[in-house]
RNA sequence: GCUGGUGUAGCUCAGUGGCAGAGCGCGUCCUUGGUAAGGACGAGGUCAUGGGUUCGACCCCCAUCACCAGCUCCA
């Protein structure tokens, strides 16, 4: 008898012919209630797949990754089951599992707005009530293609045509078929908790010249109680949203009159120099050196650097006394102009200019997310110009600094990727092979994971990202290092070598944190407004219990005053509870209590946001506490 | 830019084809109270903007703008 050994290394014997689910029933029952697919021999199949011979087997369930995926995926089928039975004339675009949950688009004869998800959500109800199959169907491609021919599913002939294998998989629910590689559940009553969520438009493979699909969004889990944990984390999550916490804290706020461009308040202010003053000092100590380039600058620069050709439609324009300009969308060309103002020496290079650059891009108007997508941001710029022997050592550098100071403000959760030429650039072939090959050396050198990305990169060079999640788990770009040959050919830029010759440098883009306003963003959110010490725009603020109470509190404004500590005084003649709540809800790390007890003993009373009462403190001890935490820019567990 | 949704006081949100509402915040006064909301009174609105339907529109219709979710794009 053949035997399937499962991860544990235990071994059960079964006949030829039984499938993975009667094997998990040799288990036990409830590995056979519970099993959503099975892998044999390490490749994903489904539950009612036999196996043949000796074989490894391991089972799937819901509550792994894997198995939450094949419930999502099957969850999207039954979605699409339902849909075509309310809407026969449906044409299915794909459906697969997603993150959170799954998709699925649709072309349909009317717009779906949230109300129409309650209907398809009772029909999806009514497939898992009657535990309607998952069959899987092998035939020739050819085939398929004519049984979605007749069904008139166009999308679906679309794939099959595309296809390079000779036989397809399709999957049976009801009287619903699938073009589907699988696996999926045995039965639509696997799916316990299944809720749609919200719809959308999609276009059809993701190409805006494309059909507009409607996307239906849901999400599964093995369980209601997951199911509604996951709803109610989400809620949580929304009270971490930057947009949000930005207009509570007082940070910043956005205006009609100026639509994708922040308005710093100044709380925001403080938070941002902060920033800035950690970043110049980090680069100063890295050998950069820093520069500042116009907002402004003649079309014709744009012409030469290639920005007018491949960027036009993210720039603004403008024209004075018959000068046509452009607001600069990048800080490179200017960068240039200094290069190229003096001679260069090989002894100079790796030459690092560095700058807090302000660009203006139009985004259309669908992609502005709070403080995440603007149309004015400032980069954390810098251009190294070196030769090509220091350029990985350059991109290592620059690697190495975003990760430090993405680990001092306390993001370590990121994911690196690299990306590769576009359709849409300039150079040579030979120089972005160089380009990309620097990359790919400096990631290995340094040991990193990352994924990459074909025909991602700028239009100018190949370039490694750095990617954080907001509060919705949307990753957006932060840090990027792009190597660039194609900017010192258009800009002729030259360095003298030690042969007395002209050579050609190579140029490094590159942003650490990525934008200031985007960066203050994920700031918020990763700290739910609770900021450390170092980065908060209010540090501590001083509560008097009564009016009497009032000298002794100015004092110890003084001394914090003193010591560098932005602070406040609250005098307002408010009980000592509403004052606490106040602060608290303002996220001000330090509440400093002061009565009649600490005004004798020239004490604070501690109190730290998040709720620690410490007690009473020396007022000379805790400034020097606070001091050290701010300087040191101590990140605190809280 | 595309699909769907939302726009009422500083904020969060009720509401009706016939005089515009609440809570919080804000102002004044009272209160001086030891760790998450003390009390009284008061001010605040072109109901996003522009057209239309109607005796009459914040409400119904159309357009525009902004915002929200997603698509595409991106720091």
């Amino acid at each position: 008898m053949p035997k399937a050994t499962l991860p544990d290394g235990k071994d059960i014997q079964y006949k030829s012919g039984d499938s993975a689910a009667v094997i998990a029933s040799f288990v036990g029952p409830r590995l056979a209630e519970s099993a959503v697919a099975a892998e044999i021999n390490g490749n994903l199949t489904d539950i009612s797949a036999a196996p043949e011979g000796d074989v490894s087997l391991k089972f799937i369930t819901g509550d792994t990754p894997q198995g939450l995926e094949v419930l999502r995926h099957s969850a999207s089928h039954v979605l699409a089951a339902a849909v075509l039975r309310l809407y026969p004339s449906a044409k299915l675009g794909v459906g697969p599992a997603v993150e959170d949950g799954f998709y699925y688009d649709f072309k349909l004869p009317k717009n779906l707005n949230e109300d129409d998800l309650k209907p398809i959500e009772e029909e999806m109800a009514k497939i898992i009530q009657r535990d309607e199959p998952f069959e899987r169907v092998v035939m020739p491609r050819g085939r398929a293609i004519e049984e979605m021919k007749k069904l008139g599913q166009d999308f679906k002939v679309e794939i099959l045509e595309e296809i390079e294998d000779d036989e397809v998989s399709l999957y049976k629910t009801g009287d619903f078929m699938d073009l589907c590689r699988g696996p999926h559940v045995p039965r639509a009553g696997m799916l316990k908790a299944v809720k749609l969520t919200k719809v959308a438009g999609a276009y059809w493979r993701g190409d805006a010249e494309r059909e507009n699909l409607q996307r239906i969004y849901g999400t599964a889990f093995p369980t209601q109680k997951e199911l509604d944990e996951h709803l109610k984390s989400l809620e949580e999550a929304k009270k971490r949203d930057h947009r949000l916490l930005g207009r509570q804290l007082d940070l910043f706020s956005f205006h009609e009159e100026a639509p994708g461009f922040a308005f710093w308040h100044p709380n925001g202010v403080a938070l941002v120099t902060e920033i800035e003053r950690f970043w110049r000092e980090v680069h100063r100590q890295r050998g950069y050196k820093e520069v500042r380039t116009p907002a402004m600058l003649n079309e014709e620069l744009w012409h030469r650097s290639g920005h007018y050709e491949n960027y036009r439609e993210y720039m603004y324009f403008t024209t004075s006394e018959g000068m046509k300009l452009a607001l600069k969308p990048m800080n490179c060309p200017g960068t240039l102009l200094i290069y190229n103002s003096t001679k260069h020496s090989y002894r100079e290079l790796p030459l690092r200019y560095a700058e807090l650059g302000q660009v203006h891009r139009f985004e259309m108007s669908g992609v502005m997310h709070g403080l995440l997508r603007v149309r004015e941001f400032t980069i954390d710029d810098a251009h190294i110009f070196c030769t090509l022997e220091q350029v990985t050592d350059e991109v290592k550098g620059v690697v190495d600094l975003i990760i430090f100071l993405l680990e001092k403000f306390g993001l370590t959760d990121y994911i690196v990727e690299l990306s590769t030429r576009p359709t849409k650039s300039i150079g040579t072939d030979e120089m972005w092979e160089s380009a990309e090959g620097s990359l790919y050396r400096a990631l290995d050198e340094m040991k990193l994971d990352y994924k990459v990305s074909e025909g991602e990169g700028a239009f100018y060079g190949p370039k490694i990202d750095f990617h954080i999640r907001d509060c919705l788990k949307r990753t957006q770009q932060c840090g990027t290092v792009q190597v660039d040959f194609a900017m010192p050919e258009r800009f002729e830029m030259t360095y003298i070598g030690p042969d007395n010759a002209e050579h050609r440098p190579v140029m490094i883009h590159r942003a650490a944190l990525g934008s200031v306003e985007r960066f203050v963003g994920f700031l918020i959110e990763h700290y739910a407004g609770l900021f450390p010490t170092w980065l908060a725009p209010v540090q501590a603020i001083v509560l008097p219990i009564v009016n009497r109470h009032h000298e002794y509190a100015g004092e110890v404004g003084r001394e914090l005053e003193a010591a560098g500590v932005r602070y406040e005084v609250d005098t307002r003649s408010e009980k000592i509870g509403h004052k606490i709540r106040d602060a608290t809800l303002r996220k001000i790390p330090y509440m400093l209590v002061v009565g009649d007890r600490e005004c004798k003993d020239r004490t604070v009373a501690v109190r730290e946001c998040g709720g620690t009462d410490r007690g009473s403190v020396s007022l000379d001890s805790f400034v020097r506490e606070i001091g050290e935490e701010i300087s040191s820019r101590l990140i605190k567990r809280r």
